[in-house]
RNA sequence: GAGUCUGUAGCUCAGCUGGAUAGAGCAACGGCCUUCUAAGCCGUGGGUCGGGGGUUCGAAUCCCUUCAGGCUCGCCA
């Protein structure tokens, strides 16, 4: 459905040309005057210089052009050369009519928009996850929710870190708690055990520990690296005990990520990458590309025009083990095989920038991505407490996010259960939905690419510009609907029209839902969800508003009354299509 | 030291591909529930858009400079 600001330019281009002016100066944008006008276009200020005219003289001849005009009932000049319009309520109608009959509201499905990788969480095996983990799996989610939507073949990889040295670390941290274990006898040649040697408990306490014991133990580290290579090279006992600590971990993992709402189409590592990266190795240097330094195996990539040298991009330790730019980029590898991606989304940690740039212009040069297909990278911001500091637990230590999840939806249970009167498990079931609306509304209404307050006062008042108060709104709309459809309402007949609006409120609703299908391709295209939250923020508003100002079944004129139903109706469809691409959803009452 | 990002109301943030009087929320104060969920709505107060210079008819927005803070800067991921 063409979009509103496209509607009003192809309606002022001929105004323009017909006066003599090039069609180019007809642009169209949001009034920031919302009491002098809707919309306007500043098109005849950027004319005048062109034409050597006054501002206010090209805007009034194109004003006189739009006389008559059914899209506008205000279309005026005014000093210095503004063009004001406001659009009138029957086409404005119409426009919303035209939106609730289309299948997405509105918005268009790109044809052939290829398929799209998007690589978000990076969950460590063998870690818990932490607040660190939780801003790339929301963002991630909800991009990959957007693009999908939109057409593109999406698909999300939690890109797992299950084979770097902190597996070297648990294997050796193993040997040392537990050196009777078989798969620390090189003379062990049975069937090694099916059942792990530790718990998820013990494994997300034995991690912490070796990685401490290594910063001031130099032998332990280097047995840890010696193990990690060992492992790298296929050495039969350590895969066993590295399948171990997968599988534990694994079903850990997918469980906390299930409680977010977070999935993933491919639940790869960086150990899927190994097979390819022999291959890669050799095809780098066959290529000219890498060379040795200091003993390890780099690719130059600094480029022209860079602001300073950039470091070269390992791919060989002078140890010779792989490391993290290295299986990012047999990955690549395996993903150009399997999908052929048109396009690359990467979401981490804004401290991983120079990383990305040393594999996308490896990846570039060396011609395993196309040098068409973009590869981005999303980078967002630490959350911090609000000392703004690093979030931290009370203790001062790192904050799981399963304790996290729990501390809002007790918080949230708390709320209702101090106002409402329903029953516990309700209040539970409804705490666990509100709860993650908050905390997902609370990261993504804020830009990604900026360090964040994460304040869990703010989050549970559910006041204001939070997922609550959206979540409140559709409750509201859903109660209303209930409501009229016991009192015999039908208002939905296939087809019925929005009417035009009958007061200021009503319009100014209806201007805010013509926004949506632009508000979603620039969300996607900018990778901007903050852009989605602040929208539907403007739109439950602008409903609360409306919502105050109208006793919609109070109204005694019966079409009148089904055409609020129908508006309102569109309203709560743009929402809940709305927090769903956030990644959350709304529960029937609260 | 170099690179990079950030700096907007007391606090948390929008706005940044240049447009009219810089917007929200929280906090403060004052109104609105015999009426569809008051987790709401209405109103009041609160700003040298870090500082300085420049480009422009017009700058929070673009350029330069400066101050403050974060992050990064070859064998961690």
């Amino acid at each position: 459905m063409k979009k509103i600001l496209e509607c009003i330019k192809t309606e002022l281009e001929p105004a323009f040309e017909a006066c003599g002016y090039d069609r180019s100066y007809a642009k169209a944008v949001l009034s920031n005057r919302p009491d002098l006008c809707e919309y306007q276009c500043n098109g005849a200020m950027a004319a005048a210089k062109a034409y050597k005219k006054k501002p206010i003289e090209i805007a009034g001849q194109v004003v006189e052009k739009l006389a008559g005009s059914p899209m506008f009932s205000l279309a005026e000049a005014v000093m210095p050369g503004f063009i004001n319009l406001r659009l009138s309520e029957t086409w404005l109608a119409d426009y919303l009519t035209g939106m609730r009959r289309e299948k997405k509201l509105g918005v268009e499905e790109v044809r052939d928009g290829g398929t799209i990788i998007v690589d978000y969480g990076g969950a460590n095996v063998a870690k818990p996850l932490h607040v660190g983990h939780l801003r790339s799996a929301i963002i991630g989610e909800s991009i990959k929710r957007m693009g999908r939507f939109l057409g593109y073949h999406m698909i999300g990889d939690v890109h797992l870190g299950d084979w770097g040295l902190q597996m070297g670390l648990i294997i050796e941290e193993l040997r040392s708690r537990q050196p009777e274990l078989p798969y620390f006898d090189p003379d062990f040649t049975g069937e090694y055990p099916a059942e792990a040697p530790f718990t998820i408990g013990e494994l997300e306490e034995i991690y912490p520990a070796a990685s401490a014991k290594a910063k001031t133990d130099e032998a332990f580290k280097a047995r840890a690296q010696e193990a990690t290579f060992q492992l790298q090279n296929g050495y039969a006992p350590y895969h066993a005990l590295w399948r171990h600590i997968m599988n534990v971990s694994l079903a850990d993992l997918k469980k906390n990520y299930a409680s977010l709402d977070v999935s993933f189409d491919l639940w790869k590592g960086e150990s899927d990458a190994q097979p390819y990266i022999p291959w890669l190795i050799q095809d780098l240097q066959d290529k000219g590309l890498a060379h040795e330094s200091q003993g390890a195996l780099v690719v130059d990539i600094a480029e022209e025009g860079d602001a300073k040298e950039l470091p070269p991009c390992i791919i060989r330790k002078s140890d010779g083990a792989a490391l993290y730019a290295t299986s990012d980029l047999g990955t690549i590898l395996e993903r150009e095989k399997d999908f052929a991606p048109s396009k690359y989304i990467y979401i981490t940690d804004k401290r991983q920038e120079l990383h990305f740039i040393q594999v996308f212009r490896t990846a570039k040069k060396a011609g395993y991505v196309k040098p068409e297909t973009p590869m981005v990278h999303v980078m967002f911001g630490t959350m911090n407490g609000k000392d703004g500091k690093p979030f931290k637990t009370r203790d001062g230590g790192v904050m799981r996010l399963e304790n996290l999840v729990a501390e809002i939806d007790d918080a949230v249970y708390e709320r209702i259960m101090e106002n409402r009167t329903v029953s516990e498990d309700e209040a539970r079931d409804t705490a666990k939905i509100i709860g993650l609306a908050a905390l997902k509304y609370g990261d993504l209404s804020n830009q990604a690419s900026k360090d964040y307050v994460f304040d869990m006062e703010r989050f549970i008042s559910f006041e204001g510009n939070t997922g609550p108060y959206i979540l409140y709104t559709i409750v509201r709309i859903k109660s209303i609907l209930t409501r009229y459809a016991q009192g015999g309402g039908q208002a939905q007949p296939e087809g019925a029209a929005i009417l035009p609006a009958s007061s200021p409120e009503e319009k100014a609703l209806q201007l805010q839902l013509t926004r949506y299908n632009e508000m979603v391709e620039t969300a996607f295209a900018e990778t901007a969800p903050h852009k989605i939250c602040q929208f539907i923020y403007e739109l439950s508003d602008e409903f609360n508003k409306f919502y105050n100002s109208t006793m919609i079944l109070k109204e005694e004129d019966a079409s009148k009354q089904a055409g609020y139903i129908r508006l309102i109706t569109l309203v709560k469809d743009v929402l809940e299509t709305c927090i769903d691409l956030l990644g959350f959803e709304a529960p029937e009452r609260m």
